[in-house]
DNA sequence: CGGCTTAGGTGACAATATCACTGAAGGGGG
DNA sequence: CCCCCTTCAGTGATATTGTCACCTAAGCCG
């Protein structure tokens, strides 16, 4: 029998009742994914809702031209679940999701995953949670991509993806397409923050020299 | 007893079993709300899942800044799902929805909607692909934003309001908010439009003149 | 009729996107 | 080691879109 020591890192799965938590080890499966693999997208339909356990996967569309957008990461501790309602429309659907780093996780089989639907009010209650967070990220997107100005929005993401390090091994081109917009852009910008020391390039490598000042170009909304 | 009929409309809901049907009737209560009304939003929280019978809800979002832009509308027989999510997430959320014509729905208390969740395999289905073709809409919403040419997206939008009408009582300002852009870049755009002949203007009112070209532009991706 | 509010027009300029290149950096094979 | 080849980054020219400031016109209502 797994043990159901994972379910502790999911917010909202702790305060399941018992026979739920067992219903759940027991019709899941932990699994292993390496870093840069499509976990759901055009062609590679899943039928496992995943929880993470460790590491994260970016969330990304692609448009007809060939252009990329980041819409959203799933982090560890998070779940997957759009997913799940994407793969339930029928139209021609274009994000996918990437890992990028290796990932532990939870699959859960859509089976499974109705039955705990059916069975618990807590478990609903944490799908739906999900799903409000991910769709506030994606009007947070729409937001942004409508009415930001490219510099703050460069900046904030420098920061986020940094998170502690000061480190950040990205292209232009990259950068590009966390922001939804072209690499020329991207390499314009950053030579203006280069400029005025906020960061330092080398190919393929941007390193923050002035977070104060890149966290307050990114608030200035 | 209220009658079941309403639930034919739902394409989703006529195969729930006899048994649903009658518990769906019996919990909700049919509501009539004015055009112009705001059923949710900052500072109108409803606990209500709302099934259109009739009329349309427009869902928009005005950025901090104070620009709006429109998310999707919610037509007669689909319902407005996205509510619910977001009424969970904690987050200062912006969207609000207000009705463009009269409209009827069905008004589903949140006990009732979680019962529901509970009992019935299809209603689970139907609330699911619901929420799945709300989210397509918003991917779609970012790729024109991101990526879409502003008078690609205004001619589609016109045929797309115009319906099967052809004049459109509507201002540069509204559509501006349509598209989430400044009201100038509409003028400009709407006036370039009638010198090729394809609207004629007046205050407050567009007629289109040649859907056949308008859909040309509205095509080319 | 006259004033008020809202709709719409326009020029100047700023920001961002696109196009068409360029050179530079690094990796791999000979 | 060096050459070749691919990817990354820089840049000028131009097109598109957004912003700002200000104006005129239309319709309403007293």
């Amino acid at each position: 029998m797994a043990d159901t020591a994972w379910i502790e890192r999911f917010h909202g799965l702790n305060s399941l009742p018992d026979t739920v938590k067992a219903q759940l080890v027991a019709e899941s499966a932990v699994i292993k994914v390496p870093s840069g693999t499509a976990v759901f997208g055009p062609g590679a339909v899943p039928d496992n809702l995943l929880f993470l356990l460790n590491g994260r996967v970016r969330v990304q569309q692609t448009s007809e031209s060939g252009r990329d957008i980041v819409l959203y990461r799933v982090e560890a501790g998070e779940s997957c679940v759009l997913t799940t309602a994407c793969l339930l429309a029928h139209e021609p659907y274009s994000a996918e999701g990437v890992t990028e780093t290796e990932v532990t996780a939870v699959a859960i089989p859509r089976g499974a995953f109705d039955r705990l639907m059916a069975s618990s009010k807590e478990f609903r209650e944490f799908v739906l949670t999900a799903y409000a967070r991910r769709i506030t990220d994606l009007f947070r997107v729409i937001d942004d991509v409508a009415f930001g100005r490219i510099d703050v929005r460069l900046a904030g993401r420098l920061l986020s993806l940094a998170a502690d390090k000061d480190e950040l091994a990205t292209t232009h081109s990259q950068l590009a397409t966390e922001l939804g917009t072209a690499r020329e852009v991207i390499s314009r910008v950053l030579h203006d923050f280069q400029k005025r020391g906020f960061v330092a390039q080398s190919r393929g490598k941007i390193t923050l020299l002035d977070r104060a000042n890149l966290s307050r170009l990114a608030e200035s909304a």
